[in-house]
Formats: structure tokens, sequence, C-alpha cells
DNA sequence: CTGAAAGCGCTTACAG
DNA sequence: CTGAAAGCGCTTACAG
């Protein structure tokens, strides 16, 4: 049932079949009219020997492998998973398969793997950072190896397709949400600002709040990395601030939920003493307590269209970028404070 | 710098330095000794010619993909990305590729999952689950297809390698501490009974009860499935019992997390109602809050040494079974109730 | 230690 | 519509 043993060849099945190996081929891969009655010979004979065609020789001429590689930083960071299954969801019903490489942010790592990958032969990459550098991925371009960025706007590279939320918009939802509550006096922890999600969400937001007239003096950013780890540092960073804000936005929900729990270890109650708001809306923001305040991303949504236009790439198509709206998620993390 | 386009193969190298093809093979490959001087032209020459040798054609002799199949239930139960991330930190520093495959715990999905890449091509499978059935295993282990099975104990199948934490005495170790604590009336919330690792944390947290002269009648069993939804259901089961228990031992994390969301939802405190206690100690359970008091097991490291068998069996060694020490992690969400 | 040659198992012009 | 044959790019006995 299982092949890998006693490997029955393409020649074995023409013989069977009375047939070439040539003639097999094309019904096995619908490359060619074949009559109905050898069509019906090749394919009792593939069934009775159990064919299954080698892979590699299979390769050797086509030069596709039906893998696709998710480069992310750390799917233990909880919006990775969910993008993820997206992703594989999609290709698995393709019948392509998932590679996935850890790259934990580091150029280094990120190089390495996509090189790696690409000479062990993989169809398409998907690149949720681009720490290898705009250069590195042009080049891939100009190989024409597909690429798909996700979860952010490339800078400046043509041809790249991406999907992303937009995430201006969702850092303008968060600033009209917190001054709609009454709130005056603002922290908003981003991330990594040499990436375009984290610089678009702290932009959208602190142009909301400008546009509302909240001065300079009650407005502070603290920068930091999109992690749990961050967000737990970030609040006890705030903790030690002078300046006393009444809301936080934190550039997503991973790092909210760190701080959730430094400030659940300092005794201060969420939402009486901060309101709080993420970004993401992560599984795992309805379980914690208060229950996250957040602006919605569709993570899986996303990782299933990217992986479309991937394939669509790999098989001649012209890939779209596409972009999602961000969505206000209500739930108790946050108060009103007229 | 990235190959896939205008191929230079092992001739264009061999030309190059002005050696045959087979000696390129040998120096690539260490496979036979080649004197010096031919060794450094190689070398030079695959440098100059940026040489990449065509995975296809190497894998058309040596049968050999330098991947692996990692096949779960769902990245998105938080157990999972841990796991994962163990599994790929090992074979990555190998040379290895990790592909991931979520199966929901379907047979049919696994057993697709499972063909797929053995067609596609692949060095290794470690399994979480068994939804294939046990016949499927042994025949792919009389086909010679390295298996690990990752966190449960095969029942029934000779020469299959494991990796698990000692889930019995994890169950006991969680029943000890209830007691202890002055318990007397007790939910167990398990996992999937016809699963290894969900009986035997039940059987050892009963058999404690029992030796400490609980009654039948103070506990109750219900039965759910791992998944945080699971649990969340199941704390409504148990608001709705007319037993009313001091303690509750969920058989994992994500149950527990579920129901505290229930509970939270339903206004009940944790742990002044219930204590609970979890298994599993994936990384949210510090987040949550109460933070989840919890039998943990080294999720990582299980990833890593399987990865590790795995490749040892793959690379012709005969690989080892291990058993892990589950251990207490004492948080808040147990009281002591004398 | 080194090379010429066969062969891994397919696919695909080329002829008919 | 079908087949004989070349070729994809390596590896590995076989000889020397």
């Amino acid at each position: 049932m299982i092949a890998k043993k006693g490997k029955v060849s393409i020649i074995d099945v023409a013989k069977k079949a009375g047939v070439s190996p040539a003639t097999v081929s094309r019904v096995l891969n619908k490359t060619a009219k074949v009559s109905p009655k050898l069509t019906k010979k090749v394919l009792s004979a593939v069934s009775e020997l159990n064919y299954v065609p080698d892979p590699f020789a299979h390769g050797l001429k086509t030069k596709r492998t039906r893998s696709i590689g998710l480069i992310i930083s750390d799917i233990t960071n909880p919006f990775f998973p969910e993008l993820a299954r997206g992703v594989e969801d999609y290709v698995s019903s393709m019948g392509y398969s998932l590679i996935l490489c850890n790259t934990d942010a580091k150029p280094e790592s990120e190089k390495r793997y996509v090189e790696l990958l690409l000479n062990k032969g993989i169809d398409g990459l998907m690149f949720t950072s681009l720490r290898v550098g705009e250069d590195f991925i042009r080049s891939l371009l100009s190989d024409s190896v597909p690429c798909v960025l996700v979860g952010r706007k490339p800078e400046n590279i043509e041809g790249l397709v991406y999907v992303v939320t937009d995430n201006y918009k969702g850092g303008c939802i968060a600033g009209e949400y917190l001054i709609s509550l009454g709130h005056k006096r603002f922290v908003h922890v981003s991330g990594p600002l040499d990436n375009s999600a984290g610089r678009e969400r702290l932009s959208g937001f602190i142009d909301t709040l400008k546009k509302h007239k909240v001065k300079e003096e009650n407005i502070r950013v603290i920068e930091s990395d999109f992690t749990m780890e961050g967000g737990y540092k970030s609040a006890g960073d705030i903790l030690r601030l002078k300046f006393l804000p009444t809301a936080i936005f934190f550039a997503n929900d991973a790092m909210a939920i760190g701080a959730l729990q430094k400030f659940w270890e300092e005794k201060i109650d969420i939402p009486e003493t901060f309101s709080i708001i993420g970004f993401d809306n992560i599984k795992v923001s309805s379980l914690v307590s208060p229950p996250l305040t957040t602006i919605s991303q569709e993570i899986y949504k996303i990782g299933q269209i990217s992986a479309r236009e991937l394939i669509k790439i790999i098989e001649g198509e012209k890939g779209d970028s596409t972009i999602l709206e961000p969505k206000l998620i209500e739930r108790r993390s946050c108060k009103c404070i007229e």
C-alpha cells in the first residue's frame, strides 16, 4: 500500500498495460490525448501495481516539488499558528506541502533558510518579515522565484505581491475608540519600527490623536518587538514612567497579553487603572482576563489568501495584492472615563 | 547568487576544474578520497560558478530529501507550536526541513497526508496521534519508513520509537497535590480516552484519589478532547452538575484555559470556588488569570528529542524511546481548603 | 586516487 | 494518437 520499497516503475506499468512508458506518462499527467482504450488499460495497470511516480525523477524533468516555504519569526508567537493554519489548509487542498521555518527574525537565519530551501527545491516562498533585505528579495524576484509577502507592505520592491490588513487604518480605529471613551493621556507600545506594520499602526494612531488635538506631551511611544516578553517588559517601563497614561495601545495582542500579566502581578486593575487595546485578535485574546479589546485582523484568511496568490504565481498566473479591513472588537479591557 | 535559473551543472564545474564529474561529486559528498590538489581545484570552481547541486538529480540516486513530516491535529492548539519549534530547531540544525501537516485528528486526513508525503519523498515521519490506525503504522515500519511517535506510547506496535512524559505519574502528582490541599470532591476533565495520554492521566489521577480513600461518589469524570473549546464546554457541564466539586483536574492546559474563560464569564471566582489544575505547562498558562497551576511537560524538549531520534533512524542508527518526568508547577489556580 | 560509462525513473520533442 | 529515443543532473560500481 505504501510506496518506497520494491519500487514499481513506469516501465513495469507500461509492460503490464502493453503500451510505451510515454503513454503511461501522458495519461498520468494528462499532458496529451490518449485513446480511451489505452487510457483504461494504463489506469488499471496503475492501480493493480499500485504505481506511484517517483518524485525525484519527476522533479528532475519538471523542476517542481509542490512544496512552499513559510518563513516566520517564531511559531510560538500566537499570531503565527493561525496564519500557518490558513496557509496550510489552502496549500494542502491544492496538493502542496508547507515547510515551516522559524528564523527568530534574524537576517542570517532568514537567508540561510531561503538558500537551503532553494537548494532543495521549493516552488515558492512566503515571507512574513524581510530581514534578508530588499536586494535579496529583488534578486529572488528577478530569478523568478515566486514570492508573497504577508502581513506588511513591501517598501520599495516592484512586483512583490503582498497581503495585509490596512494597518494605518487600524491605528486610526484604536485612536478614535480611545478618544471616544474620553481618554486624554496615551501610551503606544509599538512594534519594531523597521517594519511597515509597526510604523503604520503607530502613525495611524498618532495622526488620529493629533487630529483630536491631543498634545504631544500627553503621548508617549515605547518601541518594542511584537513578542509577549517584549510586552511584559514594556509594562514595567510604563509603570516606571513619571507620565501616567489612562490608555495604552499595544501594536499587537501578544504584547498586550504579556503586559496584562505584568499588571496582574503588580495588582494593577485593568481596565480601572489603564484601558488597554491590542491589535490582531489572536485566539487567546478572548481568554485572558479581562478579555482583550482589540483591532482584529483576519489572520486565518490572510494565510489562505497569501497561499492562494502564491500558488497562482507558481502556476504561471499573475498574483494580486490584497488589503483587508481591520475591525474593532470590543471586549472588556477598556473603560469609559467621562 | 540564487540558484534556479541558468543552472550550472556538475559538468560545468568539472570542466572548469579540469576534472571529471565523478571527482566533483566525490569531493562534494565526501564519498571517497580525492587528492588535495584536485579537491582545491574543484572547490574553487564550485564557488566561482556558484554551483548548487540539483536536488532532484541527487535525490534520484540517493532517495533522500532531507525533509521530515510532522503530523499534528492543529497548530492552533497551543501545545503544538512549542513542540513544532523544538522539532524544527533540531532538524534545521541538521540541514533537514520540517513539513507541517494539520489533520484535525481525522483518520482520513491523517492517512491522506502520510501518503502524500511518502509519494513526494520524505525521509521520516513524526506522529502525534495515531488516528490512521496501528496496522497502517505497522506497514510503514515494515516498509522501513522511519517513524517516531510523540507524546504518547504506542499500544501494540513493536519497534515504534516514542517520546513521552510519564502521563500516569503526572496524573498521580495532580491527585496528590489536590489531596494535600484538603480537597474532597473532584472532577476530572479527561482527554479523548482512545488515546493513551488521556487514559494514563486519568488513571494516575483516579488511582491516587482511591489510594487516599476518596469515594467513587466524590469523583466525576467528563471526557473531552484536549481543545480549548472542549474545555469551555466542559466547564458549562460542570456547572450544570448537581455534584459540586472543590477541585478540577483538566487533562491539559488548553482545556483548563477554555474553562477559565467560561468561569470568568459566569463570574465564578477561581480558585475561591474551584481549584483548577492543568497539564502541559504551555506558554500561555502563566498568562491567564489566575495563572494556572499545572503539571508540566517539557514540550520543547520533547520536540527536540523526537527529532533527534527520528534523524538517527533515518541515518541508519537505532532510535531509542524516552520517557520524561512530569513536574508540578504551582501557580495560583488552586487553594488550600483546610 | 581518478575517469568513462551506466543508470536512477521519469518527460518530451521528434517521427510517424 | 502512439512509440523509440534522448536527456534531465547527478552517483557509483567498474577498471585502471
